[in-house]
DNA sequence: CTTGACTCTATAGTTACCATAGAGTTTAGG
DNA sequence: CCTAAACTCTATGGTAACTATAGAGTCAAG
């Protein structure tokens, strides 16, 4: 198959592909004599993997290092393990980032009576006030 | 004072600076012989206020808007109030992704047994599925 | 045999910077 | 006075994971 019915199985886009391409992840098994780039089923499943893998934010890196990981089914899995700790430590750091973003958002907000003029409006007055 | 000296008293680099000038948020007031960047008092007061914003994470477009709208301090400050209202949206948004997103991550988590192998690892096969 | 749909490569853009190169400027010490 | 260190200048490339073009070539149907 070629790359468009490629992309209209997996949801992706056509460019996505040939990025992914790029960067390692995924190979395409030749070409045709016109250099358009071919695939087979097993490819689907491939790019179905690193899509479920995008969907938790893994970055091409990493899922370039679970596939190289995959095709050593011997190995222990304590790398693959670790990989999904540190993400979830890092979400965790994130939501807690943007919880305080959103806190002192919420207090700017409070700080302009609606109805104000851009002289008076607390919100960029608060913004001029040198923070702690 | 010259452009390291700002960098010091606001806490911002060097090229962070530069690169605000080049986006039109704070232009230096004149430059020396040797072409250096020459500021007042008041440059670094407008700095503080850049970088505060920036704190709460709204965009260089942004923060130039509310520059520009600070110019005309006889206008209502509705245009303020609605670029909060949307990034205190936006952050909301963004938290409830990265909240189901965790959970993702959690459950994936808990689908590898410790100590096993990769072609065991109930990670990679979870990922192999497809999604529903 | 032509037309439209598809594909190819290469390049620029996104965001807010950081890092570097190579050159010029300023300042303090010897 | 001169030199070396510290500073500054512009211009360029890199970051992440794509999207969106441009300009050219390929393929299938009518
Ligand atoms: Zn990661
Ligand atoms: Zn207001
Ligand atoms: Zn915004
Ligand atoms: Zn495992």
């Amino acid at each position: 198959m070629k790359i468009g019915e490629l992309a209209k199985l997996t949801g992706c886009s056509v460019q996505s592909i040939r990025h992914y391409e790029k960067e390692k992840l995924l190979a395409s098994l030749r070409r045709s004599d016109g250099n358009f780039r071919l695939y087979d089923s097993a490819k689907v499943d491939q790019l179905k993997f690193i899509k479920h893998c995008r969907s938790l934010d893994l970055s091409l890196a990493e899922i370039r290092q679970l596939i190289e990981l995959n095709q050593q089914p011997g190995m222990g899995c304590e790398d693959v393990n670790r990989m999904i700790d540190s993400h979830i430590e890092q979400v965790a750091l994130r939501i807690n980032e943007l919880q305080d973003l959103q806190d002192k958002l919420m207090a700017l907000r409070n700080s302009c009576a609606s109805q104000s003029t851009v002289k008076e409006c607390g919100i960029l007055q608060t913004l001029s006030v040198t923070q702690k």
